[in-house]
DNA sequence: GTCTATATCGCGATAGAC
DNA sequence: GTCTATCGCGATATAGAC
């Protein structure tokens, strides 16, 4: 497949290209700092060095813009997610690797939370498929945890899940006020852990 | 002090009376369900039954008014934590206090939190110290149990005041996206409550 | 302290030429 | 696929009468 001027579209794009990729990172990182509400599609355009006409070409509405950034991060996630679930052992081990491995999701999705009663439906959808995602990802392996003994008997999955998540978007939000305070991991931190 | 008809101004506002206080509980809860780039004042004004230009009469900019709910809440806050402070023994204790206290501001933290890069500086300014607060206290209270042995000699406090009121943010956000998930505090979680 | 009316601006989105 | 130009609207905020 070809573009108009008989350019190869997949190779890596030279400099001036725009490629919808390229148009989805810089919507996540304005989405990431600024919130849904917080910047304009002409914002965006101009910091890609085109016309918000132009950019409305590639996604009709903010909307779908939106839903695009997450669908692609949901795929990213989910990705990750089943490469921890093939390669790491015990509940511990894999809640550690989450933690790390989510770091370059975290702020997505914890604005995605913050904006989601605002956010057009298209992009509602996709949130809710990878909040869905992912805490089932976690409840799964800690009712496994929960069966192995690695977690109490009396332990609620969906709340272990959720704990772990909440600390992962928490963290997010709360390195975004500038108070000044180290954010290093704990090694104090949970108790299946110890 | 009287207003214009006579109408004594402190006592108990009837029906109708439009007082900052109450302007300030529809603009918290705007801002806790929308955000701040979520609502307009317009829509502020119409709930309150008042026009637009009788509220910016009150606050003469929507930062002054964000300023003046965060503010409040800051207060609030502080006097709740006073109390646990010196009514409640024990970090384990205080901690779980803090959360269920917490339970009232913590959408308007999370929140604040997620706009803070958005929002007028007179109102980061107000965030800036209510964070500062918080953490403070936490971070207060996790010396004084690392020095009783109630927390490892290695834990960094920092990390550890950070991780409660992250937990405390992160559940808030988590609760936005109406992903079907008990939220309810786990019994599972910290190694300092065993 | 409330109102109507308006100023001024920026937004998302569209029209239509090239 | 990009552009210029513009539409229609809603935003914050102000002016000035009552």
């Amino acid at each position: 497949m070809r573009g108009a001027r008989g350019v190869p579209k997949t190779p890596m794009a030279r400099s001036k290209d725009i490629t919808k990729p390229s148009i989805l990172d810089a919507a996540q990182a304005l989405l990431e700092s600024r919130g849904f509400n917080g910047f304009s599609t002409r914002e965006l355009a101009d910091e890609l060095g085109i016309s918000s006409a132009s950019l409305h070409h590639h996604f009709a509405t903010k909307g779908d813009l939106a839903a695009a950034v997450i669908a692609r991060g949901r795929e990213q996630i989910n990705a990750q997610l089943a490469v921890i679930a093939a390669e790491v052992e015990g509940f511990g081990l894999r809640v550690q690797h989450f933690h790390e491995a989510m770091q370059s999701s975290a702020m997505l999705l914890a604005m995605c939370a913050a904006d989601f009663p605002t956010l057009p439906n298209v992009a509602q959808n996709e949130v809710r498929q990878v909040f869905a995602n992912v805490l089932g990802w976690l409840g799964r392996f800690a009712t496994q945890a929960r069966s192995d003994g690695e977690l109490d008997q009396d332990a609620s999955v969906e709340a272990v899940a959720a704990e772990v998540l909440s600390l992962l978007l928490g963290k997010a939000m709360l390195s975004r006020t500038e108070t000044a305070m180290e954010l290093s991991v704990a090694k104090s931190a949970w108790a299946w852990q110890r």
